[in-house]
DNA sequence: CCAAAAGTGTTCGGCTTACACCCATGT
DNA sequence: ACATGGGTGTAAGCCGAACACTTTTGG
């Protein structure tokens, strides 16, 4: 009986949502890509082995991390469970291991390759999850760095959403919620107003 | 490493949400109240498994069944991971193993005994999931028999949602959200006007 | 005729949505 | 001065919550 943990890793690069892929390094599927994922060690939690391949993979640590669903029929052999976990990544953290045999890459979830076993499905999982999510909680913190200007977050959510939101509204419904609140400073970028600089109100994952 | 797979069995018994239990036949916890659950068997599916279980302590099947999360920390034993499920029954289709060795038993969920592991979590997290699905799905099926007045379901919602509803806005609610239909049968059921027979729409699991 | 549960509409407040103009800056 | 993105208020529709009386039956 293998239990082996997968780890969709989300992101936003240039305005659009990415997932982080591998190159299969055995087989079967070998040289396909396929999302990254290992055998449970034998001492180890399964948060903690989600959270060693997301360090593995991108460097990053401390960010959201949540189990999405256990799937049995992942990698075609009977008798085998694979656990799968979402992590949200802010890019600009990110140092991918380029020089690794498994060439890891950012694919725009509209545009992913085949993909090995039913990896999309579960890409698809984690999607719907992540968009669930953004409504009623504060996990968008884990893509987006310490301060940021309303626009950069409503871009953020543009792209996870696929679609544009009216900008009064977005700023009126993450202010009344309590999930993000102003820092006082502002930046400057162009040949227009500065925008004023908020911060995540908690940096924690809500518990409901 | 050790998979196995865990089902919270739930009911309504004279109007309370009620859970399945049954003895522990080994140790650790030997005697103990525990949640159903086994070994998955090298050729059975996650879902198999979880539906083999409910069939062996209900004698039901063909009932509403979810996965709902995944736990390494539940029997103690390092490298151990338990799939949790949960199902909906109609207590009036259960017939319980009574003679079993580990004599399963109806418990309120008000009022658990003391249990094995951190069963008790499992539990809530089951009613917490249950709580969200009544809203916006048909899950209540699963709950019902195939006709019933709609009082008896909204006595069902009021058992799990631990509180009374106004019975205007809970017809509506049902009926615009197209969740249950009229059949046009009344049952007569004591000194007072007859109750019209309503029935699901669709006895399915709604995939959203 | 009385007791008991079934059935039925309307009002109010809050939330979501749609929508258009002025502001501050860099060049 | 002009181009660019930043910032702001209001009206309309929709949804959920609160609320009381009439209907139909059995005894």
């Amino acid at each position: 009986m293998r239990v082996s943990v997968l780890v969709v890793i989300l992101t936003i690069i240039e305005e659009e949502l990415r997932v982080l892929l591998i190159h299969r390094s055995a087989e079967p599927y070998l040289g396909w890509w396929a999302l990254p994922g290992g055998l449970l060690l034998p001492s180890e939690s399964l948060a903690d082995a989600a959270a060693r391949k997301l360090v593995e993979e991108t460097g990053v640590g401390d960010v959201y991390l949540e189990q999405l669903f256990s799937f049995d029929d992942l990698d075609g052999e009977v008798g085998s469970v694979a656990i799968a976990y979402f992590a949200l990544v802010d890019s600009r953290r990110v140092r991918l291991r380029t020089e690794a045999a498994w060439e890891p890459g950012w694919f725009g979830v509209k545009d992913l390759p085949e993909l090995a076993f039913a990896n999309a499905k579960v890409i698809d999982y984690a999607i719907a999850r992540l968009r669930n999510k953004l409504v009623y909680t504060n996990v968008a913190y884990s893509l987006m760095p310490e301060t940021f200007p309303l626009s950069d977050l409503q871009a953020v959510y543009e792209s996870i959403f696929g679609r544009a939101f009216d900008k009064r509204n977005f700023r009126r419904r993450m202010l009344s919620q309590g999930i993000i609140k102003p820092t006082g400073r502002t930046i400057s970028r162009g040949a227009h107003r500065p925008a004023e600089l908020y911060e995540f109100s908690s940096r924690q994952p809500m518990t409901l």
